[in-house]
DNA sequence: TTGTAAGCGTTATCAC
DNA sequence: GTGATAACGCTTACAA
């Protein structure tokens, strides 16, 4: 059987939709045809091979297959058979060549086994989806080397635009963003002197931060300790002077000795309860910079002997799906971490297509977290 | 100040090593000089501006970016001194256009929120990124039709190799497989009918599940139950028969009614031991399908007044970072998650790299899990 | 050592 | 409606 004999064999309802970017192409029933195609299709079948299969020119193969109106309806749905048939798959690139667009969007992270960062890509991946883009996923490992490198990178991949969580990138950043060429939007940005010329989406640490604190005033305690994330991070400092100011509202003095560093990760926790129960007159509650702070300082906790809540009451920040599995389940702040992912992924998407060429100078969105009271704290 | 004045002003250490891929472009001090070659990195600039900046042809150019032998030292100098300060950007796709190499690689997961998946692609970006790949990134949500649309979308974006873990597509996906072009490896395939002409990681889930089964044995258990993962999951299978094996190499007899329905999911868990719990002769151990379900099986007996391990004594399969933080910390089957990343990315590598265009038949690595206890089942 | 030209798979602008 | 033809940015023979 040859190509020729093959080729009139014409399937009626290969395709099952539009085809639109073309990637409904799978669905059709010569999956099953004859092996014939297979090999056929293991060559990489492009539009010109469509065209001389059809007796018609490429330019109109590439109409039909993007549904255009300029073409006869009739040969239109020849050739969107025959290209099924032939097992086409439109070449993205090449497309991407000529159209400057790759509706693809970069994403940065530090790592995705954060379960926070995981639940944010998460968000970010389904709206991605969702317009009709794909991500490109980098970590960084928290290298500012790396992270620019994996900016380098997306930009070389010609990316529509990038999102990089928990950046540790400041100054020197914004000059890349400049180059890049394509819109980049920070996510809970960590460093301190960033601010202007970005797009950012972000926690309100200072919020948040209130209302742990407020939540620990109400259950009635005074002495309460607060343990640092890693240095140097804008969300820690703001953190902190969120704490400061609720128990400044109670007037309730502020004790510099209460402030004992950790470093965002459970170890961090661990060394710090060890710290708080050396001291001669201990606190009776403490509020961890985030929830990996808080459960490596139940951890201790347990291993200590000492009992949470009775002993001390303890509050995160982030509330990581983990934080309702501890035990005791872990009151926290509660960050929307998908809507975080979704408004960054917007916000990249809706900088990207604008055609617009002169941009808004900045555009900053900040989101607030809830209170999350579980037992750790009552 | 013209074009032409600035590109006699060659910055004599623009690049700070090999360019290869060009993507060390960024380091050069350029960034913070005159502000007209910002204007100028605003526009793309091609091989073609740099050949006519420089006074020499586009090819010339592509040599000494590419580092060839074939052109002079001091013309490659100067070419990529001018590169670096017009900012050029090779683009990676119009390259992949002609080489047919991406050096992308597809991941497709159910959800990166997963902890478990999560961990696996993070081994998998780690070890892409050592052998200078990226990673694109799409979720399924376990719906076999997005699975196949994502497949079928980096089949467009022209990735040189695709991974796809917790695959629910079985025969169906084969023919797909086939007309890809690119290597498909499974990891941890839950379909009962593959296993035929395909590429897998999988742990040893019977070999796993006589581990944990076992250890409940030598903990001196003999009223021992399943809890069972999502049904038709060849995993599931496995454990479940792994566990018939222990429960049979010791005499012990094999109750069906012990072998109670689960999920995968927390709630599946609670459900589970509220079932348990009501049975007249309830068992004095569970082994879980997996941590998740262990997880939902522990909150749900905290708050029945049940003691773990006490009353019940409790193990999982996976060991998620969360397993060692629940109350009791959980014993579990430990799967070697990042590694699986990196052999799956390994052998997806091997295979686009290749080119021996006729593949082995099959390759299958299995892995085996680990025993981990814990708190849960002492 | 360098330049010319062809081609990768598309879309887009023209004519016809 | 359709078909040449020219891009897009790159690599790579083949010539010079």
């Amino acid at each position: 059987m040859t190509l020729a004999q093959l080729n009139n064999k014409f399937l009626p309802d290969c395709l099952d939709g539009g085809m639109g970017v073309g990637y409904t192409l799978h669905t059709c029933a010569i999956n099953h045809l004859c092996s014939v195609y297979r090999v056929l299709a293991m060559e990489k079948v492009s539009i010109k091979d469509i065209a001389k299969a059809a007796g018609v020119s490429h330019s109109t193969v590439s109409r039909a297959l993007r549904e255009s109106p300029l073409v006869n309806v009739h040969t239109k749905e020849r050739i969107q058979d025959l290209a099924c048939e032939m097992g086409y798959s439109p070449d993205a690139q090449a497309r991407s060549l000529v159209t400057g667009r790759s509706y693809t969007v970069g994403v940065v992270v530090t790592t995705i086994a954060d379960p926070f960062v995981a639940e944010v890509v998460q968000g970010m991946e389904s709206t991605a989806h969702d317009h009709g883009y794909t991500v490109i996923l980098s970590s960084s490992n928290s290298e500012p080397e790396r992270e620019i490198a994996a900016v380098e990178m997306l930009r070389a991949k010609r990316v529509d635009g990038v999102i990089v969580t928990s950046s540790r990138i400041g100054a020197l950043y914004l000059d890349n963003v400049e180059r890049i060429g394509a819109p980049v939007v920070l996510i809970n940005n960590h460093n301190e002197q960033s601010g202007h010329y970005t797009y950012t989406i972000s926690v309100d640490n200072h919020h948040g931060s209130l209302l742990a604190t407020n939540h620990l005033i109400n259950q009635g305690h005074s002495r309460i300790a607060y343990i640092t994330g890693p240095a140097n991070h804008s969300s820690d400092t703001e953190r902190l002077a969120g704490y400061r100011q609720a128990l400044s509202e109670d007037s309730i003095p502020y004790d510099p000795t209460l402030v004992v560093p950790g470093d965002g990760k459970p170890v961090g926790g661990m060394r710090a309860l060890q710290a708080l129960i050396e001291r001669t007159q201990p606190p009776s509650a403490v509020f961890c910079y985030n929830d990996m702070t808080a459960i490596g300082l139940l951890r201790a906790a347990r291993e200590a002997g000492i009992s949470i809540p009775g002993d001390l009451a303890v509050i995160g920040f982030d509330d990581i799906p983990l934080a309702s599995f501890v035990c005791p389940p872990l009151s926290t702040i509660s960050q929307p971490k998908k809507e975080m992912g979704r408004l960054a992924m917007e916000m990249v998407l809706t900088l990207a297509e604008s055609d617009d060429p002169v941009r808004p100078e900045s555009s900053d969105i900040v989101v607030k977290g809830k209170l999350e009271v579980r037992q750790s704290t009552l």
